[in-house]
DNA sequence: TTGTATTAGTGTATTGTGTACACTGTTGAA
DNA sequence: TTCAACAGTGTACACAATACACTAATACAA
């Protein structure tokens, strides 16, 4: 979800800068089992849990038939999730969902840990599929953001998790590769492209924490009018109270107009990012349209 | 922290919009008391919550006096939460602390929700003070998100707390003022200030979430090595794996240089959302110079 | 076919955690 | 002085995660 500045930890990054294409397919060859390797070294644990959201595991022959199986589990505990709440998501609770005692489910995910690294891969499901053929990639881009906001919002209990730590499963890794790939597609070079990915990433999880919290007050059957008056009682203190003028200022200033739903708000600010990104790559291209003297595209702060 | 589209709820919102201001003083004096009475009328807990935040307590006449106050409890707890995390936070290691017996706890808390909500504020503390004289916008905008960013990444378990929902004590609302009194400068309308205060938020909450993640693990003993390679496992399963083309290519890519560090990156990022906000401040001055048609300022989504 | 290693789900027990409730002792106002 | 109001304690309970030993089912080797 977050872009990671991942070009750190591989290898090459520390050699020198202009030959650094010559030992790739080398190092290419090394790095995917390297990483794994060097991670599980590091923490077994971690290991075990990314291992479970990766391998297949394949059934053992001997011994009874499993009466279900893990993703049993992870739907019966997505189900409680979306009944009741993340709160809801005991191991007890998950079991008798099924039907079967506590201790079963502790054949499959070693513990609750393991079966919530699960369940957020689950439930974050696949991104929206691509275009064909693609289109623009601002438009590509805004379209993973709105993609990505909307399943936040249908799952609020899904951002109590720290999803962005690790282990990270495959419906993680494709939410990132489908943002990638239109921004892969702007022409700028991998370390701007990974900095994007952060920028948008960035914006569209935090942006959307307002329309997830009105969403987890929704699903707990809190009424939108409800959840409005709750939020306003603290943000109202600021009216009259010398601490906050320009917030108390702006608070009661009229609006001046409808105000804008959160998904428009939403859009408003992606199309702000968007320009700012636009506007680095013009200028970029710009800059690099002049001899190059550093190794890397020139980075200006401002215009 | 995340900016509220409060137009939303206040009554004046749903008025005309050229004649808003009209009956402005009038509903200013109400709304405050009325903005904190529908929120004790729809939720009597969070009210007392909230309450907890605002009111300063006055110590009753009678009885004992007490051995500790409510801030000696917020201290404890932060003392062990910035010890052993977030999780080592309970009733019972709090009182344990401050050498009470746990319940005694249960006097000047209701619950340890309402614990949680003061350590929150306590623990954001007070945003930076505002230069003197103030600078242009947009440096105090990016100081005031530098300044934020540091925050969280010095309390890394503050981030496992919903501190986007309410209640919202004075610290957090000082925040909001911080960068609230910046963006006033602008000279956008209310509405739009609202939504920069959102973008700008957003971003610096959602691109500080790597950082964080790094910090706590840092906290936990892990070397930022292991940590990266940690994260790096997850990611590298990418490499050779045909689902994620884009990503894989962005992985193995040479870097063309010294990777920037996760600050460097973030202000970059920042930079960005900046300029786009620049942006936009410049298309709608270009647009007011033109008689204005629609109440409020044309968006544009391109440029 | 029969025994046996292996595996699936169960039963029971332990530890830790939030919190209700009744209690003891302290304090200042009547 | 008396007593109502309050502070901190002790005890108890409901759940949650999870270790461990157990029973029963299954496939393969004999």
């Amino acid at each position: 979800m977050a872009g990671r500045k991942k070009q750190h930890p591989l290898p090459h990054a520390a050699g020198r800068p202009t030959a650094a294409a010559a030992d790739e397919s080398a190092s290419r060859a090394l790095t995917r089992d390297d990483l794994i390797a060097a991670a599980a070294r590091v923490d077994p644990d971690l290991r075990r849990r990314s291992e479970l959201l990766w391998e297949d595991r394949s059934r053992p022959t001997r011994g009874p038939k499993p009466a279900f199986t893990p993703d049993d589990v992870v739907q019966a505990a997505i189900q409680i999730a979306e009944a009741d709440g993340l709160g809801a998501v005991t191991m007890q609770a998950v079991s008798a969902q099924l039907g079967y005692t506590t201790m079963a489910i502790y054949r499959y995910f070693p513990h609750k840990e393991a079966l919530l690294d699960a369940i957020v891969d689950a439930a974050m499901g696949a991104p929206p599929r691509p275009t064909e053929p693609p289109g623009e990639w601002r438009a590509d881009v805004a379209r993973w953001a709105h993609a990505k906001r909307a399943m936040l919002c249908a799952r609020p209990w899904l951002a109590e998790l720290p999803f962005v730590a690790a282990p990270h499963g495959p419906n993680w890794l494709s939410w990132v590769e489908a943002v990638v790939e239109p921004l892969s597609r702007i022409g700028l070079s991998p370390v701007d492209t990974g900095e994007m990915l952060s920028v948008i990433d960035g914006y569209t999880r935090g942006a959307s924490d307002t329309a997830i919290s009105l969403a987890r007050a929704r699903a707990r059957g809190t009424s939108d009018a409800e959840w409005t008056a709750a939020v306003g009682a603290d943000l109202g203190r600021a009216i009259g109270d010398a601490r906050f003028p320009a917030f108390a200022a702006l608070m009661t200033a009229p609006s001046g107009g409808p105000a804008r739903t959160m998904e428009a708000s939403f859009d408003f600010g992606l199309q702000r990012v968007l320009d700012g990104i636009e506007r680095y790559v013009a200028t970029s291209k710009a800059t690099a349209a002049q001899p190059i003297v550093a190794p890397k595209p020139v980075r200006r702060s401002r215009g």
